[in-house]
This record gives C-alpha cells, structure tokens and sequence, in this order.
DNA sequence: TGTACATCAGTGAACGCGCGTTCACTGATGTAC
DNA sequence: TGTACATCAGTGAACGCGCGTTCACTGATGTAC
C-alpha cells in the first residue's frame, strides 16, 4: 500500500512522462492521484517547482547510485563499461516513466540546482572516462567529450525507443548497446571483421 | 533590414532557445521584436502554436537539406558520415540558438506533426547508415539503433557545450566528433593503435 | 497634378480561462489523566 | 474505562495573475481616373 505523497510523486512522473513536464498541471496531477489540490501543497511546501525538482533529484541521484554500484572499482574500463550501460537498460525496463521524465528534465537545469550533492551518473561515467585515458585502456582524447558521446548513444536511443522509431526496449538491447558505446569509447573490437 | 514577421521569428528562437519554449511567452516575443502582441497574430493566424511549429519545421527541413546537400550521393559511407558531421557543426557554428532550439524541440512531437513532407535530418543519416550496412562498409546491426548512436553522439555533445559541461564551440571539435561518429557507426579506426 | 478609394501591416484595449497557490476547515488517530 | 485535548493528513472553496487570443481601429502606401 502505498503511501499518498508516494501515489503522487508515482502519477505526477507518469503524466509528466506521458504528455511533457509543461503540460501536466497540478489539477492534473492530483486527479490522477485521486487527491485535492491542496493536498500536493500539505506534501511540498515550496510547491510545483519543490515536486518537480526533488523528484528529479530523487532519481537522477538513484541512476548515479545504480551506476557506482554497478561497477566494480577494480574492473577494466571495458568491463566497467559494460555493467555500467546494462545497468542503465535495467533501470529503462525498470520504470520507463522514470527515465523518460529524467530525459525531459534534461533542459530544465535541474541537475545545476540540487543534483550535484545527491549525485550525478554522468558524473560517475566521466571519472571512469578519465580513469580509463590515464590508463591507456582508451584512446586519448576530452573526457568531457567522449562522456558526452557515451551518454549520447543511450540517450538517443532511449528517444528513438520514446518515439516509436525504435520497437524494442533497452534491456532487449543491451548487447548492441554494450558494444556501441565500447565502440564509441574507443575500445578494441571483441569480434574481429573477417579478412 | 529584416522584415517585421524575420524579426519575429529571430527574437522567438533566440528567446526559446535561451529559457525554454514554454517559458516564452508571446508578449515576451512581442517586445524583443518591438511590436504589439497583436502583430504576432497577423503573420499567423494559427496562433503561439502555428508560430512555433513553422519555425520549427523550416529549420528542421534546412538541416536535412543541408546534411542531404553535404554528403556526395556517389561517395562512401566513410566520406559522407564525415561531410555530414561537419555541416552539423557548421550549422551550430552559424546559428546556435536555432540548434538550440531544435534540441529543445525535441520532445514536443513536432517532427511527426509537419516536418516529415518538408524533409528530416533523422532520415536523411538513416538512409545512408542502411546503404552502409547492405554495402559492408559498417558491420550489420539494426539501421535505426546506429542512427540514434551517431545523433546521440552530436546531439549530447551540443547539449553538453549548451550547459558549460564543454567549452568548445562545435566547428572546434569537428574532427573529434568525425571521428567519433565514425568510431561509433563501426568504421576501422584510421590510424591503428601501436602494437 | 489632384482627388477618392482599396489594401494591409501594425495597434491597443479588452476578453475569458486555466493556472499556481492559499487558508480556514474537518475528522480521524493518538495521548494524558 | 471515559473524557479532554493535541496533532495532522487531507478538504473545498476561493484568490489574483498572466496567459493566449480577438477585434474594431489607424495610418501609410499604392492605384484609378
């Protein structure tokens, strides 16, 4: 059972994923949620902006943990790649909604408000970036700019899948994914092209 | 001199492109262009919607013209990824806010609303992705996973230099991000690793 | 050349609507004696 | 056990504001005779 404040936060990232963060008001919201209005102000004082910005931060943070958890401080670049853009599919298949409202977020300017305290994934990605030019284990390069390019991969193709220009889900993807973005990186081809 | 419905249309994508679509309003565009809101309402009759919808579809078909006009129809598909990515960088050279404003477009539905007749910078990179594929020139794989990689690639590195993550313009990492995309789309790395 | 009329880009005041937000309230639950 | 009181999540009606949009208008420009 959950919580009322939890239904809330869960159908206010449902609508916002659905029809965009602007579109979804908080008559919307608490509707959906089967509350008045005035409850979501009980719940976020500082009101909409207070529930959209900490739910952002909430889950921005939560992809940062699952990416530090998901690779190992010890393993090569290649493997810590690999866990890292599975851990991101997981999180797709997991709750979609979610990851679609982060994507909106994207030009908000959230993650510059609240996020870097909690925790930001792309963060977590570039230190291991870095890491892995020091180590020779990728080719030399701005960091910031083959970071850029990793996140891009995923988060483009979360926008295809968004869209319909992709049928499949992430975690169905993950091998591709996995070997895209070592491409991407920079790191040798496991299978050799023939000849 | 730029006629009154130019400068409309100027002030709009500079003022979208700098706080986002939805925290423009019409009377904001109204007075960076110097005239009455009414004015707005003259040159489209469609209204705040129609205004935006028409400047998005012409600067997204400019794009896909530029990138169909770039890329030589007899060259390779090494060549042609190349003068693509370079005309995009160019494209964010000559007119930020405009590739702003398309990134920021990105999730408003836009491109399944109009722009698919006047032409889409998505498609124009597919087609070419898809030819490399049935030439051998790129390891087979699933044509628009490939495509969302390589857009991935440019549209996160324009975002990234949007909110200060990256310091360079565009034009100055034109042959970074060749090269990455070609890394990306499965192209032998032209110069070969020591050893 | 001068006069009468049509065209049309831009004006300015006004419209109603939906938005985010507030606040005095209700009623269920827990606590002290 | 019964009574009095505090707490607090949720209510429902109301608020003013800024939004997109409309429309009768003005005044400059071009055209016909």
């Amino acid at each position: 059972m959950l919580s009322t404040k939890d239904r809330i936060r869960l159908e206010a990232v449902r609508l916002f994923a659905e029809r965009g963060i602007d579109a979804v008001s908080q008559r919307d919201i608490a509707a959906a949620a089967g509350v008045q209005v005035s409850t979501l102000y009980g719940h976020w004082t500082g009101g909409r902006d207070q529930l959209i910005g900490e739910t952002f931060v909430a889950g921005y943070a939560g992809y940062a943990q699952a990416l530090a958890a998901a690779a190992d401080p010890h393993a090569g670049f290649a493997a810590a790649l690999d866990a890292m853009v599975r851990a991101i599919c997981r999180l797709h298949g997991e709750d979609r909604a979610m990851f679609a409202f982060l994507l909106l977020s994207q030009h908000r300017g959230l993650d510059r408000v609240g996020g870097g305290e909690a925790g930001n994934p792309v963060d977590v990605l570039q230190r291991r970036v870095e890491a892995a030019m020091e180590s020779r284990e990728i080719p030399p390069g701005e960091p910031a700019l083959v970071t850029a390019a990793i996140v891009g991969v995923l988060v483009q193709a979360a926008t295809f899948r968004l869209y319909g220009r992709l049928a499949q889900d992430l975690p169905a993807m993950a091998d591709d994914l996995s070997a895209l973005c070592a491409r991407t990186a920079g790191l040798p081809t496991q299978a050799r092209t023939p000849r």
